[in-house]
DNA sequence: TTAACATATGTATATATGTTCATACGTTTT
DNA sequence: AAAACGTATGAACATATATACATATGTTAA
């Protein structure tokens, strides 16, 4: 395995969950367990095909377990190593907070 | 703190973390402990404006301590939780790897 | 004070990426 | 078999963002 590699995978990882619709996916995976796509639609309030691109995201980065079942498909957070990057995340993020979003990158999305 | 707040500081906390020129800055600093920014311009071999660039966005999601010396201005990983992120996710993305650079996305970048 | 050095910041541009729309594929039901 | 349902995928477009260039700010040395 190249090292530019890594730094590749590392990078597309962290872009995974740098979109607020994944993070909204991942916090109700969370929450619920596992979800079919239609549930996770519901929950988010987002179309079945926007849900379906970023599925496919979550699975390519190891994000999520996917399962069929029938017609359905359902997915949940894959593993618990990857429950403990988000909840640490969440703990940094929460102490960060107001630094973060008085970033200038931040604000200027608000005006 | 709204929720939808909090969502947007995480968003932002992973997208610090999405690029490879951050990613090389913070595994340099993870090796060496602290680093002036001409150090670290030398070490990613990119120039200092980038750099600079690069050291406000780290700065602001809170991935790294600045002290100043002088006319040098001293980088270092924030604390030990960005240190236990960093190598809670180099650890999912070393089992993950082939999955995740096989990902539709990666591959287009490489055509 | 002037010159040299270290770092930061503003702007422009090219590229990457999220979303939408249309449609295809697979499974179950009637 | 056809219809209905659940999910996936491809293309197009609008927006976000990394980089390069120019320049400003602050600090030390001569």
């Amino acid at each position: 395995m190249l090292n530019g590699d890594l730094t590749t995978a590392k990078k597309h990882f962290f872009s995974a969950l740098s979109d607020e619709t994944r993070l909204s996916i991942l916090y109700a995976l969370k929450e619920n367990g596992s979800m079919c796509v239609s549930d996770i639609c519901k929950a988010t309030v987002k179309d079945q095909s926007l849900i379906s691109h970023h599925m496919s995201c979550l699975r390519n980065c190891g994000l999520v377990n996917t399962e069929k079942n029938g017609k359905f498909v359902v997915y949940s957070i894959k593993n618990e190593l990857i429950s403990q990057i988000l909840d640490l995340s969440d703990r940094h993020v929460k102490e960060m907070f107001e630094g973060i979003l008085s970033c200038d990158v931040v604000k200027n999305k608000r005006s």
